[in-house]
DNA sequence: TGTCATCATGTGACAATGTCACTGAAGGCG
DNA sequence: CGCCTTCAGTGACATTGTCACATGATGACA
C-alpha cells in the first residue's frame, strides 16, 4: 500500500522537520483494514499509535448485559490515543474500535512514538491536542447521556449518521447502540419522527424528510 | 508554605534527577486553597499544571438545566491534567473542579511542563499515565449512567463516601449531584435502605449500618 | 420562649425511558 | 413457493425522572 508522503495529512506530523518526516515514512507501516474489522479491544491492545489515514473507526462501550454505546468517531487525520492510553492503564474497561468504512492506517511504533513526543514539540502538541480531544468528548456523552432526553439525541445523531445524504442505512437495533439504549426505544421515537412527517422508513433504511425540522428538534437549529 | 520536599510525592517527580528537582522547587509555587474553592472552570482556566500534594478535589459537571454529576475526584499524589486538556481545547465544555477539603497544591508553569515533558521520560509517563486514568475514569462515569441501576450506584457511591467511616455527612441532594440523579431519587432509594436496615438517616447525616449489604448491592462482595 | 425563615426530607401523581414477551412483516434462498 | 432469519411493531409493566406540594428540623432573632 503507497500512499504517498503520508505526513502530509496530519497536523502532528506536516509540521515536522523535513529528515524527521522522512525518517518517520521509513519506520511507520502503511497497512488497511477492511471495513467491519475491529482494529483494538480490552484484550487486544496494539503496541502502536495508529494515524487514520483514510475511513473511519468507531470507539464504542459495551456493557456487562451486552448493550453497547458509540464514544466517538475517529476521522481521517486523527490518531487513536486510547490505545495509548490503555497500553499503561491496568485497570479494567471495555472500549473497542471497529472500522466502520474500509481503513487505511499508519502505525508507529511506540519506541518512534516516544522519540518523537520527547524531540518534537509540534508532535507533543498533536498528541496532548488528540487525548483532550477525546476527554471532551467523553464529557459530551456522560452529558448526553446523563441529562439527554432520547428525541433530542436521536435527532442529533440522526443528522450526523445522515451527513450530506439523504438516507441512512441502519436498523433500529444499530441506531439504538449509537445512543445506548434499546431498540424498542428507537422504534418508538422513529415512528414518532414519521408520523411528524421528519423522516421515511423502510426495512433497514431511514430516508430524512425534514432536516430543519430535526435540527430544531436536536437544538442545533 | 512550605512542605519541604514535595517532589518526593509524585511519582512523575520522585524518579527525576536530582538537579532537576532541585529546579522544580523553585519554579513551582506551593499554593493553598479553601475548601469548597473553585479550582478551574470553564471560565477560569489556569495556564498552569496543579500537582494535588493534599486533599481531594472533585471534578463534576453541570447540565444546561442545572443538574450536576461528579465525574471523579483528584487524591493527593495526582496531578490534574484536565486542565491541560482544556488549554487546548476551543471546543465547549463544562467541567469544573472544586476543592472538596483545603488543599495543598504545587502549580507547574506551562513551558517548564513542556520542558519536562520533553527531556524527562519519567515525567512523561507520569503525564500520560494521568490522561489515561482520567480517560478510564470516564468510560466508567458513562458505563453507569448509561447502563447502570440506581440503587446499585448509590450503594457503591455510599460505600465510596463512607470510606474507613461510618458516617457521610452529606444531604439527599448533594448525593443526587454525585449521581447525576434528582433528590426526589436519592431519597427514595435510601429510604428503601433504611427499611432493609442498611443504613439510619438524620438530617443531613447517613449513616452505614451494614456494609456488607451494601457491598453485594454494589457487586463489590 | 415563641415566631419565622430556611433548608432537608417525604410523598403522590404523572411522564419518560427501559425491559420483556410476544407478533407479524420483509427479504433471502433453496 | 415455502422456510428461515432478521427487522420492526406493540402492549404490559418496571424503573427512573419531574413536578408540585406537604411536613419536619434547625437556627436566628425579636
Amino acid at each position: 500500500m503507497n500512499v504517498g508522503d503520508w505526513t502530509e495529512r496530519f497536523q502532528g506530523t506536516r509540521a515536522l522537520p523535513r529528515p524527521v518526516r522522512d525518517r518517520l515514512l521509513e519506520i511507520a507501516r502503511v497497512r488497511t483494514y477492511p471495513k467491519g474489522r475491529q482494529l483494538f479491544a480490552p484484550q487486544n491492545i496494539p503496541d502502536s499509535l495508529l494515524f487514520l489515514y483514510e475511513g473511519t473507526i468507531r470507539v464504542s462501550q459495551t456493557s456487562d448485559n451486552g448493550r453497547e454505546i458509540v464514544l466517538y468517531r475517529l476521522e481521517a487525520g486523527e490518531s487513536c490515543v486510547l490505545t495509548t492510553a490503555c497500553m499503561l492503564a491496568e485497570e479494567a474497561y471495555n472500549a473497542e474500535g471497529v472500522a466502520e468504512t474500509d481503513v487505511i492506517g499508519v502505525t508507529l511504533p511506540k519506541p518512534a512514538f516516544d522519540g518523537l513526543v520527547a524531540e518534537e514539540p509540534a508532535f507533543r502538541d498533536f498528541v496532548f491536542a488528540a487525548y483532550s480531544r477525546r476527554l471532551i468528548d467523553l464529557l459530551r456523552v456522560v452529558d448526553d447521556v446523563a441529562f439527554g432526553r432520547i428525541d433530542v439525541r436521536l435527532a442529533d445523531r440522526l443528522l450526523t449518521l445522515v451527513g450530506a445524504n439523504k438516507e441512512i442505512a441502519a436498523t433500529h437495533a444499530q441506531i439504538a447502540s449509537e445512543l445506548g439504549t434499546a431498540r424498542e426505544v428507537i422504534s418508538r421515537v422513529l415512528h414518532d419522527f414519521q408520523k411528524r412527517g421528519y423522516i421515511a422508513q423502510s426495512r433497514g433504511r431511514i430516508t430524512i424528510t425534514d432536516k430543519p425540522a430535526l435540527r430544531v428538534l436536536a437544538g442545533n437549529a
